[in-house]
DNA sequence: CTGAAGACCTGCCTGC
DNA sequence: TGCAGGCAGGTCTTCA
């Protein structure tokens, strides 16, 4: 569910509530998820260092352990801090009790989120993490990589972008959104497409991304903050999800395809 | 190696 | 109202 910025604004929202905070208990209400859960009872005692986010994994810290708790949201995960009191909801498998009587839920109704306990040291070796592209926002991912990247490619521009190998974060809504930016039809041969064009690219993605986190990410259907509001980018949507409505900047039609077995959207005059 | 397709699992919306 | 079908923001595995 979530792309970069919905995790980072999970992050953002979650630290403050959980940096220094040390763990009461933990409940698993059910540990199948897209993998079987660790054993989390180790934590008990714990206190919570850090919470960071690499690509789509957010990282809990621990303080006494050396450990790190990796958790994916998988399409549907969310994360809440509500009272210990507060009944488990629908879809919430596991529960963190903290020691200021709030508690950490997560639910997931498609339960194709998954987590692990890892080391801290050698994180990066994890097979997890080994393989991942540089994180967009930074300034590893520039012109010369997305060129790097393309030459040669005949896959199309937007499986090229939303391949973690090449570049973290970006889902199928900043896939498409950044496209459209950009101007560049999803179906062009990654490397079919000019220098110029690809700069131009990287460019449009970290804007989108940045001002996706600025307003606090999207929210599609079940996307929320760990304070239960809502996020306010879907609002800004260019082509997302708007098949059949008119272009903003040229009032073409809207269109729709699938690619790698997801939908795609872009403005058949905007983009080429 | 590359690229495409299927799998995982549940909920919700649409249309008949 | 009831039900089948299609769709959903991510990743991993398998196959050509």
């Amino acid at each position: 569910m979530p792309e970069l910025p919905e995790v980072e604004t999970i992050r953002t929202g979650l630290e403050p509530l959980l940096v220094g905070r040390k763990i009461a208990g933990v409940t698993c209400h059910r540990p199948d998820l897209r993998y079987l859960l660790p054993d989390l009872d180790p934590l008990v005692g714990d206190t919570v260092n850090g919470v960071r986010r690499r690509s789509k994994y957010l990282l809990f810290e621990l303080a006494d352990s050396k450990q790190v708790l990796v958790w994916h949201l998988g399409m549907t995960g969310q994360f809440h801090v509500l009272p210990c009191q507060t009944k488990a909801g629908a879809h919430e498998h596991v529960r963190f009790d903290l020691d200021d009587g709030q508690s950490l839920r997560y639910r997931d109704a498609r339960r194709f989120g998954y987590a692990g306990l890892l080391p801290t040291t050698g994180l990066q070796m994890h097979a997890w993490f080994k393989n991942l592209g540089p994180e967009p926002l930074s300034d590893t991912f520039n012109d010369e990589h997305l060129l790097a990247i393309c030459i040669g490619r005949k896959a199309p521009i937007k499986n090229i972008i939303m391949d973690a190998a090449a570049v973290v974060g970006i889902g199928n809504i900043y896939a498409s959104e950044s496209l459209f930016r950009a101007g560049i039809h999803p179906a062009r041969a990654a490397g079919r497409i000019s220098a110029t064009r690809l700069y131009n690219l990287t460019f449009c993605i970290k804007q989108i991304l940045t001002e996706a986190i600025a307003a606090g990410g999207s929210t599609i259907s079940d996307f929320v903050h760990a304070d239960g509001k809502p996020g306010y980018f879907a609002h800004s949507f260019q082509v997302y999800g708007r098949t059949g409505e008119n272009c903003f900047l040229c009032g073409e039609t809207i269109r729709r395809i699938t690619q790698a077995g997801r939908s795609t959207f872009y403005c058949p005059a905007c983009q080429h």
